[in-house]
DNA sequence: CTTGCAGGATTGTTGAACAATCCTTACGCT
DNA sequence: AGCGTAAGGATTGTTCAACAATCCTGCAAG
């Protein structure tokens, strides 16, 4: 490797090098035990309004108090868990209010994302949209198996994967709380497949957009989606 | 108060009695011991890099390691602190990246709360500008005093009174979370004066677009706006 | 100049203990 | 019976002390 060659990318490698080690950094007892529970959140197993008891839990994921209360912070502020001054922690209970709020913020920060991306179409490379096109066909092929909470998941991930796109971390951690508490909304709806098949051809309809360079085209058709999403959710939800 | 009247009349009532409640409950040892760092974060008593002690902070805010370091957690997910594992918690350190990516975030939401005013004219009540009026009012008698970090405050609550009058819960916090960052950078800057002054009568300016119900002539302007104060603080940034 | 290795300092985590608050139950009153 | 109230138990909020794990510093050896 020649030591004095690209200054810039020479900069940008020390900053990948950086964010992978970031990214071993990041394993204490207490960001485990959040995983452990995010996951149990987001597929199910602690329905919205469930209590989290701290003893109980102190057994189950073998942690202490101070460190399982740790964890609860950190859910807490991803919106995944509620505190309740000494009453404990919940998972939320999101009413139609809260579906508004979290869709205007998505059509806002998805639409500008997808709308920029003309402004620097020369800087990027085919290859970022390669995450797209996977999260696009496992989508297709959970959808083939049958496998509707699956489809959920390939259907949320192509929107994280389009909002990193945009090169913005604070962004990139927006939409991670965002679309994390959708799935706590997804949860009070009975039908997954109704919630969910209609959105895998949209997607792909998108990322072919994208893939022919057609930016103002996929904005608006992204925002006719999700204003369509939204309007999705609320009818369900005002079916109990 | 009759029983009988307006349904969702009843109901907003009982949001708001809901909100004051969770505030008053907001009391506990952490996040007052957050309290007092933030304002010393914010202030510019603990600059960008420095280290926070935890032994020595026990001692100085009187509690205990526990409680500390949920403070530490509360003020990293507000941007204010980063954690770096096993070598304690520091203010964190913004770089030019930083500023364009937070003012892509700015641009992004407060445009399209301004934008979006139109939608909902006739609701919403001309009291609501109130809280813009005063702090105009604000940073205009704070320069006239000479106080200039002062009048930076004042500016800073204008555009989060801004973003408040979407009644989006979820964007007040990322706001609050953006400005908060903002203030970090400012502590690199020698001049204050310079940094603030021009955005006084900007304020002014853009508070009368809205109280004149040009909603459209507003959301350019402040797009503007916040383009040239990106490229002041990039200047000055470059300036060490 | 770099490499490897103590030693000390700091953070990560645990467990126990006590105070404060909430929930439940039972009691007494109208 | 219905309602306000008080006692009791359960849970959370907070503190403290201790130990394990990791990092930083300085120094010696190659």
């Amino acid at each position: 490797m020649s030591t004095g060659g690209g200054e810039t990318e020479r900069q940008a490698w020390l900053r990948t090098v950086a964010a992978d080690v970031a990214r071993l950094d990041r394993s204490s007892s207490a960001e485990r035990a959040a995983d452990i529970l995010r996951r149990s959140i987001t597929e199910g197993a602690l329905p919205p309004g469930a209590q989290l008891s701290e003893v109980e839990l102190t057994e189950v994921l073998e942690v202490s108090r101070n460190t399982l209360r740790e964890a609860f912070r950190l859910l807490t502020h991803e919106g995944l868990l509620v505190y309740k001054l000494h009453r404990g922690v919940f998972v939320p209970e999101l009413d139609e209010h809260d579906v508004v709020d979290l869709y205007r913020l998505r059509r806002v920060l998805e639409v500008d994302v997808v709308r920029g991306l003309a402004d620097r179409d020369p800087e990027l490379p085919a290859s970022r949209l390669e995450p797209l096109q996977d999260d696009v066909e496992a989508a297709e092929a959970a959808a083939r198996a049958d496998r509707w909470p699956a489809v959920g998941t390939a259907n949320m991930r192509f929107h994280q994967h389009l909002i990193g796109l945009a090169d913005s971390s604070r962004m990139d951690a927006m939409t991670g709380r965002l679309l994390a508490e959708l799935r706590l909304l997804f949860h009070v709806i009975a039908t997954p497949r109704e919630l969910h098949e209609p959105y895998i051809e949209r997607n792909r309809a998108l990322f072919e957009l994208l893939e022919a360079r057609k930016y103002d085209e996929a904005a608006t058709d992204l925002y006719e989606y999700l204003l369509h999403s939204e309007q999705a959710i609320l009818a369900a939800f005002r079916a109990r």
